[in-house]
DNA sequence: CCTCAAACTGTCATGAGATGACACTTGTCG
DNA sequence: CGACAAGTGTCATCTCATGACAGTTTGAGG
């Protein structure tokens, strides 16, 4: 690798270094771009030569992430199914990434959770690149389930659950009633929800709460049922995906 | 109500109708809202005192179909399970905007799905859109639950499949394969899936595929596992959900 | 009817994001 | 070294979006 290649790599992390710090000091929308670019003593047609976008510089750990859980998505044993395989990938590529793995800064990572939470601009571009990856996912769910993604709704369902169990996670760490701490342990706690069914029963106000209930259609599940995993008995037990649970 | 506010809202349905039109002409991006505005004879400035962006214009109907959904389900029978009163609100909804109910030009209905589609900038913002609304609807799943949002982290799982589930459906009506011409139909399907549990087993490449195997974790769903339903029953009959179903 | 205040609109100015064109500098390789 | 490619800066331009201000329309009330 040339100096060209050095050089080229060197201020493509400036530009991410400098952008994260003035976003976490000011904010993302209030960060432009010019201000990005001065910092690292570059124009700003070249930052735009680094970065489709003022996005794009945030979302470039977004990126890494996706691939971290398609990786271990794809290193699962063959036998799991696979809601259980996407949150066991999910939940240790969180865990990779707040130790620090993966070329996260531990602190960035919280950092940029924050700030997507607090921007639409970059919650959108967010979403929109959880979107546009969703064809990947997707095939990866169908390779597993053995099945052609063309023929069959049921692997691009799976596949935007993850969205779906992220954003889940995301929000109810911006919860402080919930109580969580980690990215992965909220995911998981997400992604186990949606292993296990969501088809929850109603429980009219009044009288008795909470007993299962299949009355409506198909396959209805009581608050704690079918619960035998590992880890979910481990957070079963406790207080955040049950609290009101059977009260 | 008088003149002023009629002048209002015609300004604003001729704001719509134009940009609808040149949208479907140009498509979204390459529209500025000066050729909307001139279309309508007033200026740039006064189109942004209508809608904040260029986005809003066309997430106008979005956000009447959120609200329609979020009433249907309301109005649900309260001992329907959450995510069966969830999958037939959105199927009704559906089916009323394709028959040009709750002032859908039909014909408008088919091309927003379109844009959305072709336009990054615009998915963004039907996806952020829908973030938004995630506090409603949460807060209407966990009514309905009798839970506590703020303590128990299932209501917003399955608000947040609102999202997943409209975006399955929404890839399955662009997918020519897996033949949809409704998105009521599309819809059905992908709900239907949620309904009833996305856990489904692992079929290794090589010989037996597709028997249940609860060898993973909890609650392994088989490929037809648990249906039952009406609607879904006569799905499940034909080729779209199950087309590689234990073939 | 007439007047006044509020609401609505147009014009102007401004700023940020994003992109194309073109010239200049710097690294690479023979 | 010298030719060629890659990378960068400058300049121009477009679009989206917003604030300020002035002119016009409209509704309400004397």
């Amino acid at each position: 690798m040339g100096r060209r290649e050095r050089k080229k790599m060197r201020t493509r992390e400036a530009l991410i270094d400098a952008a994260f710090e003035l976003f976490s000091a000011k904010g993302f929308d209030a960060t432009t771009v010019e201000e990005i670019a001065d910092a690292v003593d570059v124009s700003s047609r070249t930052f735009f030569r680094y970065f489709a976008s003022k996005e794009d510089v945030a979302l470039t750990f977004q990126e890494e992430l996706m691939h971290g859980v398609l990786d271990a998505f794809a290193a699962r044993p063959a036998d799991e199914p696979v809601m259980t395989a996407l949150r066991r990938a999910v939940v240790s590529v969180c865990h990779t990434c707040e130790a620090g793995g993966l070329g996260f800064d531990p602190g960035r990572f919280t950092c940029l959770l924050q700030l997507t939470n607090e921007s639409g601009t970059l919650m959108a571009g967010s979403l929109e690149h959880t979107q546009k990856k969703m064809e990947l996912i997707t095939r990866a769910v169908a390779r597993r389930m053995n099945v052609d993604p063309a023929a069959d709704l049921r692997p691009h369902v799976v596949a935007s659950t993850i969205g779906c169990g992220f954003q889940a996670a995301v929000e109810a760490m911006h919860s402080a009633d919930l109580g969580y701490t980690s990215l992965a342990e909220a995911a998981d706690d997400a992604f186990a929800i949606l292993e296990n069914g969501v088809n929850f029963a109603s429980a009219p106000a009044d009288g008795t709460a909470d007993g299962p209930a299949d009355t409506g259609g198909g396959a209805a599940v009581g608050a704690d049922g079918g619960v035998k995993d590992d880890v979910k008995a481990r957070k079963n037990a406790g207080v955040k995906v049950t609290a009101a649970g059977r009260g």
